[in-house]
DNA sequence: CTCTTGTATTCGTTTATAAGAATATAATAG
DNA sequence: CTATTATATTCTTATAAACGAATACAAGAG
């Protein structure tokens, strides 16, 4: 029976916060950053390539959901990937990503106003 | 060395797409109803209770990037989830947002606005 | 203490995308 | 053929969330 109870929608509901915290390509360039061990903010700062700013928002969003740890040492904040459910979260991802990149990549998700050709005729 | 490479940020750039197609909670209705077995569009638009073409661009979205599959059977379309690796895609991220649901729950998300208390004051 | 460096938070604006409604296409039945 | 049922596409509007900029907080250095 495909009934959906509420129980599961409330787990459903969790789950497209959570992959919406995946979602976004600063975030997954500081997982992927974090992959080859931990680093300070400053750090992630360089890899991203925005603003102080906007990488701690990412960051503070990344550790709530579960996907980062932290640790201080003196003024420096380390990150670090949460534990091997991650990297294994990550590593799946990447294989159905690698398979499905052409579709992935021409996927025009829903809505998305595709691009005409530039000059298009009318 | 933390170099995000060219090739990298492509890469990337895909999975951003991809988890951005997981994390739409009717999206995720779908894997989840189609987790026991293979239903037909219209078995679907009752288990998301949203309109017909709603879903439709959803089924196209998950088809897109590679999350189900179809066969047509006269006039019905039967959707189906693509292979293992999706299913076990969703039972790791299934695990982790068990064990860390509450903080997920509270994720405000960046800059999420929450909403204060019905009748705050000013 | 003050100054500097590292990190986090807040706010207004912009942008991406989900929703609603209408319409188009596909397949079968009569 | 026409009518009906199933599914897909398109357009406009509404909304969620990413961004930029400014500011606040924290921890050491001098």
């Amino acid at each position: 029976m495909a009934t959906v109870t509420k129980q599961n929608i409330e787990k459903l509901a969790l789950g497209s916060k959570f992959f919406r915290a995946l979602g976004e390509l600063s975030r997954l360039k500081i997982l992927d950053a974090l992959l080859d061990g931990e680093k300070n903010v400053g750090e992630l700062v360089e890899v991203v390539g925005s603003s102080q700013g906007r990488v701690s928002n990412h960051l503070a969003c990344l550790k709530q959901c579960g996907f980062v740890d932290t640790r201080r040492d003196g003024k420096y904040i380390y990150y670090r990937l949460a534990d091997g459910q991650v990297r294994q979260l990550l590593e799946v991802s990447q294989q159905m990503i690698a398979r499905n990149a052409e579709r992935i990549w021409a996927c025009t998700r829903v809505d998305v106003v595709q691009e005409p050709e530039p000059g298009e005729p009318q």
